[in-house]
DNA sequence: CCATCCGCTTAACATACATCAAGCATTTGA
DNA sequence: TCAAATGCTTGATGTATGTTAAGCGGATGG
């Protein structure tokens, strides 16, 4: 049950038996359908959610009611409003699942318990977090730099197994262009 | 000499005075002048650096040899090639002064053991790169949505002293528009 | 002190992408 | 089962930004 994500934790930190019960004692899971809402604008966040199995994504509406996607989720990655999960404010996020999804959640005042418990796990999510940096920062250089035609390459050589899952539009939209030139773009590549 | 840094740390968490001196024990001043590199690609990054005086730039060249600046930095601002400093790997930016500074370097190992000996100084920096995160999360959003115009507009409500103190060009390039494009924005405005 | 460089602006033209509109195949659901 | 919704494509046209070229005032440095 719980084996999947403490492979994916020892993968950076390594952990006793002991430490892996105490880590699974503070995880609840949950399951979500298609279309159904994770959060949504306004909620307390209390949980970032590993996902199992499924996929998600987490997207902005704007005042226009234009909707943009900031991330995708599938198997063995995290997903939230992290603004709101980090500093406590309101969700501004929705984080609906595209496909039927199982997830575990984790409790932001059991995991702050945790890390005074065991320090390791502080280490374990400053990794992640940095990681995200990284990469949010190497796609802010794409979108300010670079075509949608080479964003679109980009994201389909990164992220191989979401560009299969998810419908163009939704990719569209999370390069920030529109399906009308995603598809020219598409068509040009052939 | 470290109290504007202390100060710096102290709105996030509180510290004693044996922390205090154990924390700027650790810290090592440099200056740099105008122009002048604080790192270059290829270079191990051992340290960040925090902002007592002064005005620096992060950027990246591409293969093309075009700068893309990711990052401006003035006081009580941190700046290093963060990715090369977290990972371990060989810096891939450039970090330069634009004015004359005075920096407070921080080695990278020193730190790791102060995160064991005072694990919140760990919280601190997790903070850090939480805010840095949300940020970038931001600006991703307005890079791939808005305007030319509009991102000008929230650069210079979000950085107004930046806006002062940096040449316009290097504004533009930060923003991921040309200097012409920017010039004609700014025309635009009055 | 004067030549050079730097930062900024303007203009004419090119291009990538958006917008608006329509059509079509597939999936969905009453 | 069949109408409606969904996801994708294509065409005509508009707009923001890039490209190229030129000029100008002020700062800089020999």
């Amino acid at each position: 049950m719980y084996s999947q994500i403490l492979d994916h934790i020892s993968k950076d930190i390594s952990l006793g038996s002991s430490e892996k019960e105490e880590f699974t004692g503070i995880l609840s899971e949950k399951k979500i359908l298609k279309k159904e809402l994770l959060i949504k604008p306004g909620d307390k966040v209390d949980s970032e959610y590993y996902v199992v199995k499924g996929c998600l994504k987490a997207y902005y509406r704007d005042q226009a009611g234009e909707d943009h996607i900031i991330q995708f989720a599938i198997e063995d990655w995290w997903i939230s409003d992290f603004e709101a999960f980090f500093r406590g404010t309101p969700a501004e996020l929705y984080v609906e699942a595209i496909e039927d999804s199982v997830l575990l959640g984790i409790d932001k005042a059991a995991l702050e318990l945790l890390y005074q418990r065991i320090p390791k796990f502080e280490r374990f999510f400053r990794l992640k977090i940095t990681n995200a940096f990284v990469a949010l920062r190497t796609r802010i250089l794409s979108s300010l730099q670079k075509t949608g035609k080479e964003r679109y390459l980009e994201f389909c050589q990164t992220y191989p197994q979401i560009e299969k899952r998810v419908p163009n539009y939704q990719i569209a939209n999370y390069l920030g262009i529109k399906p009308e030139s995603l598809s020219r773009i598409r068509k040009d590549l052939t």
